[in-house]
DNA sequence: TTGCCTACCTAACGTTCGTTAGGTACGGTA
DNA sequence: TACCGTACCTAACGAACGTTAGGTAGGCAA
């Protein structure tokens, strides 16, 4: 007669710790650096248990990044409704300021996708990449409208000023400490470099 | 009797041939996303063969590392000697187009360890972080001396403003495509931003 | 001819991986 | 009171991992 030490005293947020566990793991590791073990560890319980709320460790890493960008789009939404009489330049700059919010003010998901998505197996990506596309979308859009308002030089083409944009701004997880930098900074430097780099 | 398969014609280049192939493989899955069987098959050996070559797996990703920083190196080094006497913008200019060099026309190795650095064991990243710091030194004096020549706004920090730099060239290996891009209008696209952005 | 070095091999080791089967405890519902 | 779903557990599976031991074949030197 075995005895349990289950102690499922917070039954509702179990789901949500091994989702944190495993995004804050997969940013500093890679998908394929983590066990399960290692994440059931991190949240206090077994790894077989994992599988009682995630039916595979791809559908976990898989949900990771899904919520990686929701956190994305909800920074966007935001700031869209926050800049909707805004000028070109204001406008920008709040997108610029929400993006680096999604990285570092909501938890490792977005740090998370942004870092590990490259390597995680062929068919995580391929479920992952339409709610990719679609962010990118926006920022497309965002792009555009500048450009038709004669905001940006048309000397660089959109999508390439683009993917400039989502380097600077992506590449901060790599150096950027929220402890000692100041993201309102940040976000103001990369606006301005982008900015006067692109308009006209 | 046991009868061997081994035939080793290009024995010079069997060390450069694993450390080619690791690169590759690292680079699009990541340091623990790739098996020691894996890097053997593409070489066309065993994975026991390996150790012929390489201590361990450790060293062999050591080793990718530290060739993708020599490569980085000798990029540098090209393009210090060529601008010699070139204007300021000018050697801004070369040297990105040299570190974009770097990570696209010399192997995957600077490619790799751009991208899998972070995720290597710490044994790893200890090893390696000195010669990474010496290839920062250099960009954060060539900005130095920008800065104090006043071609640079004083308005960013030298250092905010490398890091904003290295995210932009570092993360072109993320959708850059040799085939379908110009090298050169994606060097000039970064040089421009980055110089508008930051020159006073 | 003998002997050694280089470059590979086969076979296996112990460990860790993702995953499954089957059980236990507990809170709520009938 | 009996039952049932939820949330965990232990135990174990086969596969894959990094690594080691011990061999073999060919080239070169003495």
């Amino acid at each position: 007669m075995a005895v349990t030490d289950a102690t499922p005293i917070d039954s509702a947020g179990a789901r949500r710790r091994i989702l944190d566990a495993a995004a804050a793991l997969v940013l500093e590791r890679g998908v394929a650096g983590v066990a399960q073990r290692r994440i059931a560890e991190e949240v206090g319980i077994k790894a077989a248990s994992i599988y009682h709320h995630f039916a595979s460790k791809n559908d976990l890493v898989e949900a990771v990044f899904r919520q990686g960008i929701d956190v994305m789009e909800q920074a966007w939404d935001e700031a869209e409704t926050a800049t909707a009489n805004a000028g070109p330049r204001v406008r920008l700059a709040t997108h610029v300021r929400a993006h680096l919010s999604a990285l570092f003010e909501n938890g490792p998901y977005t740090a998370a996708h942004v870092t590990a998505f490259r390597t995680a197996p062929a068919e995580v990506r391929e479920a992952v990449v339409p709610m990719r596309d679609a962010y990118e979308a926006r920022w497309t859009a965002l792009l555009d409208d500048l450009a038709s308002a004669d905001a940006l030089t048309p000397e660089t083409p959109v999508g390439l000023a683009r993917l400039t944009l989502f380097g600077a701004m992506n590449s901060t997880v790599e150096w950027f400490d929220t402890d000692r930098g100041n993201l309102d900074q940040l976000a103001e430097v990369i606006t301005r470099h982008f900015w006067e780099g692109a308009a006209r």
